[in-house]
DNA sequence: AGATGTGAATAGTTTCACAGCA
DNA sequence: TGCTGTGAAACTATTCACATCT
């Protein structure tokens, strides 16, 4: 992942930590769900309980947006959720480009949450003969050969890798030619970016190592307690 | 994700770092490939390169796990190797059990990297009677009715659920009842677990909601030198 | 000479505790 | 009164710069 700074200025001259703008998505998510069950306001400790952070974080980082809530009272669901997204910039519409069409980019084009709040896919590439053509989530599977052109026509803002690691960094390549500046990449090798292109990465396996470090340190302390 | 300290001394005694710790897993695959290459030998500054960290950063995350490196010359990369992958706790084989055999859970469970160093898949579990009893990846799909029992009878320490929302608590709950203590969350909500549980969460949403605001804050940059 | 290992400085994040306002 | 908003304090992480060792 690309990070320069551990903050941004976004739109209105806010400055908001890098921190708490990854916390803004699950805030939203929960106001998303209080909001389906009708609550029209909600109070710091229902919030941060439903997104399973302290009082106080949720606060300070809601308050890097500027004051949405009424002392003594808390927060409109209604106010706060369209605050939120329109701070993530989830009000303008995004296209995503998928590609990599095996299992996991299969899943992907599936997943549901791609297509709320403000994202759609627009294309998906392969670079398999046999997969070229076929039909996925309603979309053609098109030569990766065309992603820079397709692009360019589709309007792509977000390019998200799917492939095998060792095309990761082709394609990388073609999309920031393209010029795309956000990627997201599933691949398990560390992308070269050229400055201004933010990669963000999600990696399976380094997941489950952590889970795994953490599991072996409970293990010992076990071990500590029957002995001692 | 449950986190209480935000370091963790390990079996031998060592505290190491969270964000170290979430390091490591990057930098015994840029190790494993330099060994591939047949690389005897590699330093701070082609390691930390390969890695996509600064060399200082690189030099100070190994420190915590002792001195490996050679002054003057760099790091042996068998050693350094067997010592990450040691700390890591990859040396013990885990059993991993997976629960919701989706589109994702099919995509995790052919995935290659869950079977590498020291993982391995024990079972698949669905809820839904069409997929229990199907073959994936070479496993029989199970009932999650059945999940406390296979957890002890295949001594499961890592749950993976990629399950709907809505199904997710209760999976959870049932890995906990039967006693594991590190779950992976791909589904989208905040699982609660009592403490001693570790949760780390993946949420493709999350990743594209970030990606999101800063592609916003970079079009609000253009802008304004636009004018300006 | 050359690269590691690390104390010190800097930067960023979380938590506390309470002032301030409805 | 009750809950938000926020300075200040505490904690964590990163980077620098150089002493240290081969």
């Amino acid at each position: 992942m690309v990070r320069r700074r551990s903050s941004s200025r976004c739109d209105d001259g806010l400055v908001v930590p890098d921190a708490t703008v990854g916390r803004l998505a699950v805030y939203l998510r929960a106001l998303s769900a209080l909001g389906e069950q009708g609550r029209a306001t909600t109070s710091s400790e229902e919030l941060a309980a439903a997104a399973g952070v302290n009082p106080a974080k949720l606060r300070k980082d809601l308050s890097y947006l500027g004051t949405y809530g009424t002392r003594g009272v808390g927060y409109d669901v209604a106010v706060l959720t369209d605050e939120i997204a329109r701070v993530l910039g989830l009000t303008t519409h995004r296209a995503v480009a998928l590609i990599g069409i095996g299992n996991l980019g299969h899943a992907l084009a599936d997943y549901a949450g791609f297509a709320t709040r403000g994202f759609h896919i627009a294309a998906l590439f392969d670079a398999a003969p046999v997969r070229i053509g076929t039909t996925v989530a309603g979309l053609v599977v098109r030569d990766v050969r065309d992603l820079g052109a397709v692009v360019l026509s589709e309007r792509v803002s977000i390019g998200v890798i799917a492939t095998p690691a060792d095309a990761a960094q082709g394609v990388c390549d073609a999309l920031v030619s393209a010029g795309v500046t956000s990627i997201l990449n599933f691949a398990p090798v560390v992308l070269a970016v050229p400055s201004g292109v933010d990669v963000r990465k999600v990696d399976l396996s380094i997941e489950l190592q952590i889970l795994s470090f953490h599991e072996q340190r409970k293990a010992a302390g076990a071990s500590l307690e029957a002995i001692g």
